[in-house]
DNA sequence: TGGAGATCCGTTGTTACGTCA
DNA sequence: TCTGACGTAACAACGGATCTC
């Protein structure tokens, strides 16, 4: 579209020069650049900028019936339309900043929200739930170091369902209240990520995990921090 | 593969407008 | 209130780099 042979209503075109005169010539040519250099009318603005809502980029041939139109060079109408694409771009530029802002300070008063829940939740009924898992603990480890005295039992450990262990009272399981408390001081997501813990106590051969799980959650890091 | 034309991007110089002493 | 200097945003235009055919 932008054609730089195409001469401007202003003389600006500079004949091929040695290279003794280039840079007298190229003040020269910046001294005329702009000499009489005028806004566009509102009318020519007017159409410019209805044509750029169909179209950002001029055909040939459009171009030519623009600038016939308005009076002007088709030079000067495929400028406006480049300057024209960069000031759209700076505003889209600029929205879509604006929306990841929005959306970054959301997330940030969202996380914000969950690490001061996370405080309430463990001073308060979290405290009581990691009491309950340490002494389901505890006595998993006395009723382990009892089977290695040598008394027998009807079942092999790996086997047996969790209602059948013997000694593990069902008050001692994460209760359905403990369960609401995750989600009404956490949400779903971390309610979940608590709960998680159950089917660990619930399958007794994944006992020996649960260990790990809470040195892992004690020693690395606070789960809301790795939390996205 | 080289050339012509078109576009992009950064920049320049002018104009219009607001502020302030 | 008027006025001139100054700062600044918007604009038209330029030139080099890059892309496309």
């Amino acid at each position: 579209m932008l054609d730089k042979t195409e001469s401007a209503s202003f003389p600006t075109k500079v004949e091929p020069s040695t290279s003794s005169l280039d840079s007298t010539l190229t003040t020269i040519r910046k001294n005329k650049r702009n000499k009489n250099k005028r806004r566009f009318s509102n009318e020519q603005i007017r159409s410019m900028e209805t044509m750029f809502e169909s179209e950002s980029k001029l055909e040939p041939k459009t171009k030519l019936q623009l600038a016939k139109q308005l009076d002007l060079q088709p030079r000067q109408v495929a400028i406006w339309f480049q300057n024209r694409r960069a000031r759209w771009k700076s505003k889209q530029l600029e929205r879509d900043y604006n929306l990841l802002k929005a959306d970054y300070d959301a997330r940030s008063s969202f996380t914000i929200r969950v690490h001061k829940k996370g405080e309430a939740y463990f001073t308060s009924t979290g405290t009581a739930t990691l009491k309950k898992l340490n002494d389901l603990r505890r006595q998993k480890e006395k009723e382990d170091s009892r089977s290695l005295d040598g008394n027998s039992t009807d079942c092999d450990s790996d086997k047996c369902e969790p209602e059948q262990k013997p000694g593990v009272s069902s008050d001692l399981r994460l209760s359905d209240d403990d369960e609401n408390n995750h989600t009404m001081y956490l949400g779903e997501e971390a309610a979940h990520l608590m709960n998680s813990a159950n089917p660990i106590l619930s399958s007794p051969g994944n006992w020996s995990t649960f260990g790990s799980v809470l040195d892992q959650s004690c020693s690395t890091s606070q789960w809301w921090e790795i939390w996205p």
